[in-house]
Order: C-alpha cells, then sequence, then structure tokens
DNA sequence: AAACAAAGTTAGCCACAGCTAAGATTGTTG
DNA sequence: CAACAATCTTAGCTGTGGCTAACTTTGTTT
C-alpha cells in the first residue's frame, strides 16, 4: 500500500501544456473542434510541433487523440482548460483598467498567468472588483 | 554600413538568466563577491550548472568569468540586473498590500516578473503608491 | 477513379537548462 | 610541505519544446 492514499496524480502541467489547452478549449468552443492546423496558426508554431505535443498530452491523459482524426479533452483536460481561461481572463480584465495597449496586455498575460498562485489570483480579483467602484484612484493611476 | 545604427545587440535575456543575475548582483552587494557554490545554494541548484551558465553569460557579454578565480558583472550585466532586481521589489511591494504569505509571494513574483513589460511595471507601481493611501480599500481585498 | 491540395505525421535536428559522477584546483591545516 | 576539505570544472546525460524536410493520409475536384 502507498504512504499516501492516491495523490491524485497532481496534474504539475508546464505553461506550454497550459497556453495548448486555453487554445484547444476556445476552438472548440467557437468551431466545435480543434485541428492541427488552427492550434499551430492560434500559437505560431508549426504544424510538426503541435503533433508531437498533443501526443504526449494524450499520454498525459489531459486530451484523447486519434492519429489524422482528432482529438477531445478529458474530463481533467477541460477542467484544467477551463480554470487556465478564467486565469487568464482575471488578469486581462485588471490589466485593462489602467488603459495599456490591449497587445502588450495580452503579452504580459500570456506569460504571467502561468505563475500566478490561486491565493494571488483572488486577490487580484477581489482588487479589480474594487478598483471599478473607484474610477477616481484609477484615473491616477493611467496618467 | 548596417541599415541600423548599431541595435544595441538588444540583450535579450531567458527567465534563467535573469535570475542569476539577480543573485550574482545581491551577493556582489551583501558579501562583496559572488561564488559559484553560493549561487548554486541560492538558486537551489547545483554547482556544475552554475558554471556552465556562468561560462555562458561570459560568452554573452553580462559579465566576466575566469576558470577557478571568479566573476564580474560587465556594465551591461549590471545594468539589467539593476533593473531586474527593481522589477522584482515592485512587484513584491504591491502583493504585500494584500496580506499574502510571504513564500507565495516571493514564488509567484520570482515566476512573474519575467513576463512584466516595463508599461505594466509603471502602472503597478503606480497603483501601490495609490493604494498606500487608501488603506479602507486595500482591508476590503484583505477580507 | 485519378489527380491534387490540404492537413497531418514522422524523422532527425537543435538550444536551453537542469542533473550526477569524476577529476582538477585552491587554500588551509597538521 | 604534505594532506585534506572545499570549491570548481568537465564530461556525459536527460527532458522540454521548438524547428525543417520528407512522407502519408484525407478529402475535394475534375
Ligand atoms: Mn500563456
Ligand atoms: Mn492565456
Ligand atoms: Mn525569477
Ligand atoms: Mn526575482
Amino acid at each position: 500500500m502507498p504512504a499516501q492514499p492516491k495523490a491524485k496524480a497532481a496534474p504539475r502541467s508546464s505553461a506550454a501544456v497550459e497556453d495548448y489547452l486555453e487554445r484547444i478549449l476556445e476552438l472548440i468552443n467557437t468551431k466545435g473542434y480543434a485541428r492541427v492546423v488552427d492550434i499551430a496558426q492560434s500559437l505560431k508554431i508549426s504544424q510538426a510541433s503541435v503533433t508531437n505535443m498533443v501526443q504526449r498530452m494524450d499520454g498525459d491523459g489531459l486530451l484523447k487523440y486519434e492519429r489524422y482524426r482528432g482529438m477531445v479533452l478529458t474530463a481533467s483536460g477541460e477542467a484544467l482548460a477551463k480554470s487556465i481561461t478564467r486565469r487568464h481572463r482575471i488578469l486581462t480584465d485588471f490589466l485593462r483598467l489602467f488603459g495599456l495597449d490591449e497587445e502588450l496586455i495580452f503579452h504580459d498575460v500570456e506569460g504571467m498567468e502561468h505563475h500566478v498562485s490561486p491565493p494571488t489570483l483572488k486577490a487580484i480579483e477581489a482588487l479589480t472588483a474594487q478598483l471599478r467602484r473607484q474610477p477616481a484612484l484609477v484615473a491616477r493611476v493611467r496618467l
């Protein structure tokens, strides 16, 4: 018997895997399916790299993949993708308060999102809500 | 003649290189010198990895390194190290507003800092200054 | 059905950034 | 000064996540 009951296989995913999951979920939500060619274009990487990563993610149980046919997120893959999407949205909402360039926001969020812990995210979310009731204060930051 | 006057060789450094620079500067400031063994302990990586990276950074002109003897930051390495240290400090000051665990703050900042652009950093810095005059608002976030 | 184009896959490559094990250098100590 | 411990370096390895070139599969067009 293991020392720990089952450990839940801690879904320790890298920044790259998180970006793939985020795009795959978005493609499924908007087009109904996620194709290799679309993932590649969206992430600006080669189709070959996508095929390779998708095979790894299949092995890791994040999605089910059939050669030449397509892929679907597993339950755990989808749960992870949704939480990643939420993080991305919360950080974007926060940075939008300050009148920064939209492309810059996207770039910064795309990098930062992989390093923000749940408590920090919660604080930023609450702060954003508060700042929305204080436009005068926010205006002083936007200067 | 080149199209651009000189381009300044854009010091495009990775997250790992930035972490090394930050620690090396800190060690120099507190002990007067940065030794391989101390960098290794501080970053929790092996001495061999440090030697390897330090050699690459020498090749990239970020520091001058002499085998078995030691290293000094170049002008550009020191400038970069200082700006990295500043980013780290500004982000830490921001997150400290919310009563988060100090270890958690360090972990998050250590990851996020490499992805925050100058305009975003400036906004966060200004926001922190404003929030310091609004303890009541901050208290609502800390709940 | 043959031909073609688009999409997908494989093979082989690379840089980055870590590791261990083994050996070299340096400075201190008996 | 010899021996020793600490420090540093080298050699060789690994996983991640990219790439290009060449090939295969699929679906559409004629
Ligand atoms: Mn991202
Ligand atoms: Mn994202
Ligand atoms: Mn860092
Ligand atoms: Mn730092």
